[in-house]
RNA sequence: GGCCUCAUCGUCUAAUGGCUAGGACAUUGCCCUUUCACGGCGAAAAUACGGGUUCGAUCCCCGUUGGGGCUACCA
């Protein structure tokens, strides 16, 4: 049987972190069997909708390299399409499909119209709570006679529609992550199907879309867990097999509580702006609940799909630790080569005003090359190389080497840029500058840093930077011998 | 409160009914070195607690404690 998961967020705002897993999940679960994975949007709540939003989590997903098989996506224009034909893929789009299995379930006596207020029902849980009772609905319209139901619906009475939950018994199913979970039906709620403005909750619409759409894994939150006996009595009462299901504990705060905007980001977009590669994102994420077991960290999108199996999913929760994020986005940045060096880190400099994106690519690279081992993010970036493209403003106090004096440094720093100037356009390269300076240094008795430290510092105009000859072939011969010009009026 | 669920270094995690409990991040020492970074080699750091079962339990069972989720006409 073909394998097809979905990921189906709500357009409530950015995608979250922790969605980004769940996708990614159900992303590798589906590649992996050569399977779909399909993007459905549960717009059910009007309330909550938020403009831009389905654009936005689509461009996330994207972002992070998660192809949409069937479903919502964005065409070239970036409007939001959908593809397959099991669609519509959005809820709001399906109310007629909703409709039809609600009067379904109405006529086979598993649901019952419900008129009870929000007064009634705000109550009744007042009471409840005040004397420690379970809380729930009491199942009070129940025992209406449908007839009666029926004219007071004509009469425009408001109502919603309810599951009839077994009074005993006890729902049992096994989670993926889990194992064996199992629940009482007396205490589950009659939940609403479809609320008084028509729109089905989240609980029904999930069933229909998720068997209409043929799904056969459904990876979600933990926070679902205890409404499955909810939606497997609905496959129950329809006839309709199950899908798999598995539940992914959530992501924590340093404190190990949920996750939250408070304590940090939690949007996939602050990480995309904050200059986090989508590689390292995917890979923090995915060891975030699950491990291959052995030692190797560092995995693509493409190995995480071989390796991944669901029985290795983690039970428990996991902090979503910031300080290894930066880790695994130091090493895809530093990993960065040629052209995709120069594609990723490219719009940073265009935004931050110091190169066009005109300039020669193969330059380019070499610029980017001289930072990428130092910097955790991309924002970091423009900053970092800034002295290249700017002759930097410093103190000439720090040409001077710690072990080494000032007239010393005013000894030198002439006699190299002299000697300097002897060496051909052609030579001016980092390996060959390191082997004739360091020649030079040779044989003129002098110590490697009493030369490399004004030198390097004369280039950069900063205390820390990447090694001289690096930076010299770099900026060229002539800017190079300007800048050491520069360095000697300072002294 | 009720129901469900989880529990190995600070964090992410590996492992086994008999172990020096392994790795990674972070911390820290040393090396490399003109600086910073990278890199290399080390150090410190964990089986929540109490009972069982067992020759033996971190692992199996029960309880306690603690964390998390749900308890909406939100998802």
């Amino acid at each position: 049987m073909m394998v097809r998961t979905r990921f189906a967020p709500s357009p409530t705002g950015f995608l979250h972190v922790g969605s980004l897993r769940t996708a990614l999940y159900a992303y590798l679960i589906a590649k992996q069997n050569n399977g779909k994975f399909l993007l459905r949007i549960e717009d059910t709540d009007r309330k909550r909708f938020v403009e831009g939003s389905i654009e936005s989590i689509i461009t996330s997903l994207k972002w992070a390299g998660m192809e949409v098989d069937e479903g919502v996506g964005l065409n070239s224009d970036d409007k939001v399409v959908q593809v397959g034909a099991k669609g519509p893929y959005i809820q709001s789009e399906r109310l007629g499909i909703y409709k039809k299995f609600a009067a379904q379930l109405l006529d086979n006596g598993h649901a019952y119209h419900c008129f009870c207020t929000a007064e009634r029902l705000g109550e009744l849980k007042n009471y409840q709570q005040a004397n420690k009772l379970p809380t729930g609905y009491d199942k009070l319209c129940r025992e209406l006679d449908p007839a009666e139901a029926k004219k007071r619906i004509e009469n425009g009475e408001q109502h919603v529609l309810r599951l009839k939950m077994p009074k005993g018994g006890e729902t049992t199913f096994v989670d993926l992550v889990r194992g064996e979970v199992s629940f009482k039906n007396e205490l589950i709620d009659d939940q609403v199907l479809i609320k008084a403005d028509g729109f089905p909750t989240y609980h029904f619409a999930v069933v229909i879309d998720d068997h209409f759409m043929e799904i056969t894994h459904v990876i979600r939150g933990d926070e679902w867990l205890s409404s499955t006996p909810k939606h497997l009595q609905l496959y129950k009462y329809f006839g309709w097999e199950a899908p798999k299901i598995a539940h992914l504990s959530l992501l924590l705060n340093a404190d190990k509580s949920k996750l939250s905007k408070r304590q940090g980001d939690v949007a996939v977009k602050d990480y995309i702006d904050k200059g986090y590669l989508p590689q390292a994102m995917v890979n923090f994420v995915a060891f975030l609940g699950w491990n291959p077991g052995g030692e190797q960290e560092i995995y693509s999108l493409e190995q995480l799909v071989e390796e991944f199996k669901v029985e290795k999913i983690i039970k428990s929760g996991a902090v979503f630790n910031l300080e290894k994020l930066d880790w695994f986005n130091q090493q895809y940045i530093k990993n960065l080569s040629g052209d995709e060096l120069v594609k990723v880190c490219s719009p940073w400099l265009i935004k931050a005003g110091l190169i066009t994106g005109n300039e020669d690519k193969s330059w380019l690279s070499t610029v980017f090359d001289l930072e990428k081992e130092r910097i955790v993010t991309l924002a970091e970036l423009p900053e970092a190389v800034k002295f290249v493209f700017i002759a930097p403003e410093y103190d000439g106090q720090i040409l001077v080497w710690k072990k080494g004096t000032l007239e010393e440094v005013k000894k030198i720093l002439p006699e190299l840029a002299e000697f300097l100037d002897t060496i051909s356009i052609q030579d001016w390269n980092e390996e060959k500058l390191q082997a004739m300076v360091g020649e030079w240094i040779t044989k003129n008795g002098l110590s490697n840093g009493s030369v490399l430290w004004p030198l390097r510092v004369a280039l950069s105009g900063q205390q820390n930077s990447p090694g001289p000859f690096e930076i010299a072939a770099v900026l060229g011969k002539e800017e190079s011998i300007e800048r050491i010009k520069t360095a000697i009026e300072k002294l």
